[in-house]
DNA sequence: CTTGTCGAATTGTTGAACAATACTTATGTT
DNA sequence: AACATAAGTATTGTTCAACAATTCGACAAG
């Protein structure tokens, strides 16, 4: 067979994927991610299905996926909520984190050789967004860094994992009212953490990752007391 | 407050959830598990909703969520088949076990006191159906096995991942022709993996978990050479 | 044997309708 | 005035029918 035709196939999975469905959730789930919809936001079939020109069956079937994602909250005969994250949730997200991150960490000798390219990509990013007072942006660049953290473990689904989990801190990051606070220590240590892995030193880049979460997690929680 | 009250809590959330969308994806996910619904097999709308008597916007819900739990897989204009997994989904999954189940062996030190009463009755489970020649729910023990061992992370989340998991595993599970050549090994190994835990020996838990899972991935990956 | 065209079958999406449930407001009782 | 009850309204849950869009196989033409 030709070559470049079966050069193609890599192809393939971009053609089909565009139901109306599913461009609704991707536009729903920027919106949350922004923090347009509030958390704890009730989302009205009718409204958002005629200012989006969808019917309402198709607007619930994005529903359901952003419902399986944990960005919305389901509840019977009452509609779907934007989620509300609870001090336990947060808990949670971050021992799944520290579960995730750290095997991808402890395995970092045995990655593929450029595979911290495109983690040194994000450092890179998150210092030139700081320079430029950018912290929405340079929050991003953090996302993105952990991201390729993950990638690390070589695991398509470990990766969406992640994806979803740093969808759904995105919830909580809003309640930080000073983005610089949150997010500027973590420039640095992030490139700590890589010269560790880099150095082959996964061990000692295991403990900084977790003090790295447990600092992290502590200025969220502080931050962050729902009212419950 | 009443005691007895206040136990009702926990099935608090049995109450509400029950749309037909979700009964429908439950019923289609158990049918998915045994097999009755092959892999690659395409699920027509009109049929299986008049089988069920439901209408197609409902089942079209129920498939979006069995969709995002990778059970079944949509393409668009084409309907709805229920997933094939590759040689290389087998070893994400493993590549996923490893980290999940791994994380909970070496943190089991730390784990809830009775946390490992769960884990010994899953053991029982096996031994009791394994004496009586039921292979099938040998295997079904074994899953309980890797579900109660997962929990000792004490995260809802990753036990939710791992319970995806392994019904994802269920559909590769089927190709094994001889259910008690593949389960009955590990009826043994579960024990002397609870164990090492128990006496608190976590590290040569952690190699036996990788040992365990290395043999289990071999042996599906040898049964299970689909036609690509 | 490849290419173009037609047509049947199935999915994608819509809009309307009605039932079931939750929320709100009004009503009546103590 | 406080509280329970009842009626009314709004919203979701579900179905149905229709049509557009797409796929796929069959068949004809080159």
């Amino acid at each position: 067979m030709d070559n470049a035709v079966a050069e193609l196939t890599h192809d393939r999975d971009r053609l089909g994927r565009s139901s109306t469905a599913e461009r609704v959730a991707d536009i729903l789930r920027d919106r949350i991610a922004e923090g347009l919809f509030a958390p704890g936001q009730r989302l009205s079939e009718e409204a958002i299905g005629a200012a989006l020109g969808v019917s309402r069956n198709t607007l619930r079937e994005a529903f359901r996926l952003l419902g399986h994602e944990r960005l919305l909250e389901h509840r019977l005969n009452r509609g779907v909520f934007v989620r509300v994250l609870s001090a336990e949730d947060v808990a949670d997200l971050y021992r799944v984190r520290r579960v995730i991150e750290g095997a991808a960490v402890r395995h970092s000798p045995d990655a593929a050789p450029g595979a911290f390219a495109a983690i040194r990509e994000t450092v890179a990013e998150a210092r030139r967004a700081a320079q430029e007072d950018r912290w929405q942006d340079v929050g991003t660049a953090n996302i993105h860094f952990h991201q390729a953290l993950v990638a690390l473990n070589g695991s398509p689904r470990l990766d969406e994992t992640m994806r979803q989990l740093l969808a759904e801190l995105r919830l909580v990051f809003h309640v930080m009212e000073n983005p610089r606070e949150f997010h500027e220590p973590f420039v640095a240590r992030n490139a700590e953490l890589l010269e560790l892995m880099e150095s082959g030193r996964a061990e000692e880049a295991g403990r900084a990752l977790e003090a790295y979460l447990d600092d992290a997690e502590k200025l969220l929680v502080r931050a962050y007391t729902p009212r419950s």
